[in-house]
DNA sequence: TCTGGGGTCCTGTTCCGC
DNA sequence: TCTGGCGGAACAGGACCC
């Protein structure tokens, strides 16, 4: 009884780069940092014909599509343009979930005919902003996501969810969102390469080798049962800062120093917010990529730059990598929000 | 040729208090 | 007083998404 619409802009900070440069339009363009370790965010259309696409490795683009323009990313202009964009939606939509800058769910329901709706929303976009979108709309947000990549850009793609299964039966089970890499190369053992095979697969054998949770979660998404309802208002859960180093830092008092910079632009970033978190955490990632994180929770939530730092390079000093660190990061979570902000919390009596 | 930055959610483990 | 079991919170890692 749900109708929702999935909206997604196509390519979109190379589409707002346009704007601004519509001499380039028709070229291969690509959104990517300058750095040795930069990784593409966007590419146009006609450099995706190369094999650029979002994260390849900017060095590796630059081989592949050597005439291609290279335009550093500007966040502040995506951000402006994005909330033009999701202003016009919610003036032709009462509940609007926006996920990113360039995408957002819209709950149909109770509109007289929705896809004439949609026509007229993604006309009205094109004319008040110059970008287009790909619009799927379907009983769920898993359909109308997928309907809304089927055809990109410029698609419109409407589909029941008999009708999607039908469609994407023989389509690789990593078309839908939340069957990422991992999962796709794990079914692939187990013989299963298709959408139709996975909605098909014995029951005991996904939860065998899924586990009772998200084994029946792997079914529901194959054969697109999902959610229909959507998230009007999320929340933050945490905030942070993490850079990647141009080249591996092996010193300790350079990598304090540098925390301490993240802490300093994270802190502003959650004094901008009103936000307050009790855990902090810190982030290490090795020359050889492995991963780390250590996390320690205080008793008072805090955005103060002192007391974070302090615990972060507690945090890091505890950690003492073995190797040259590639990335560094810090974070924060554990916020109490404005909600939870005339609470006191339960103590705990001792017997 | 290596692999960004900002997030979310889930899972298994450990610890601690009752 | 000792012990067992239980549940919640915290923590670490991993998968995934834009």
């Amino acid at each position: 009884v749900s109708l929702i619409a999935h909206l997604d802009a196509d390519a979109f900070y190379v589409s707002v780069e346009l704007l601004r440069r519509p001499e380039l339009r028709g070229l291969p363009v690509v959104v990517a940092g300058s750095g040795p370790r930069a990784v593409v965010t966007t590419a146009s259309y006609e450099a995706r014909k190369f094999g650029v696409f979002s994260a390849t490795p900017a060095s590796r683009a630059r081989r592949l599509c050597p005439d291609a323009v290279f335009i550093p990313p500007d966040f502040p202009f995506y951000r402006e343009a994005s909330k033009r964009v999701m202003d016009i939606l919610r003036s032709h939509v009462e509940r609007v979930e926006v996920v990113g800058l360039d995408e957002a769910y819209l709950d149909l329901d109770g509109l007289i005919s929705p896809k004439a709706a949609m026509r007229r929303l993604i006309a009205d976009v094109r004319e008040q902003t110059g970008l287009t979108c790909s619009v799927g709309i379907g009983p769920n947000k898993l359909v109308a996501k997928v309907a809304s990549d089927a055809e990109k850009p410029r698609g419109f793609v409407v589909l029941s969810r008999e009708q999607a299964c039908e469609r994407f039966a023989a389509s690789p089970p990593g078309l839908v969102p939340g069957i990422g890499p991992k999962t796709v190369e794990r079914l692939e053992r187990l013989g299963v390469t298709t959408l139709g095979a996975l909605a098909a697969a014995p029951d005991e054998l996904l939860a065998q080798q899924f586990g009772a949770n998200h084994g029946p979660d792997l079914r529901r998404l194959a054969r697109f049962e999902g959610a229909g309802q959507l998230t009007l208002d999320r929340v933050a859960v945490s905030e942070s800062r993490e850079t990647t180093f141009d080249c591996d830092v092996a010193d300790a008092e350079e990598l304090e120093r540098i925390l301490d910079r993240l802490t300093a632009r994270l802190c502003e970033g959650l004094a901008k917010a009103d936000r307050r978190g009790r855990t902090i955490a810190i982030k290490v990632r090795l020359d050889d990529f492995s991963t780390f994180t250590r996390a320690r929770t205080i008793g008072a939530a805090t955005n103060d730059p002192a007391v974070v730092g302090e615990v972060a390079r507690a945090l890091l000093r505890e950690f003492g990598a073995s190797r040259p660190v590639r990335l560094l990061g810090v974070r924060v979570a554990s916020f109490d929000h404005a909600a939870d902000a005339g609470e006191v919390p339960q103590l705990r009596m001792a017997v």
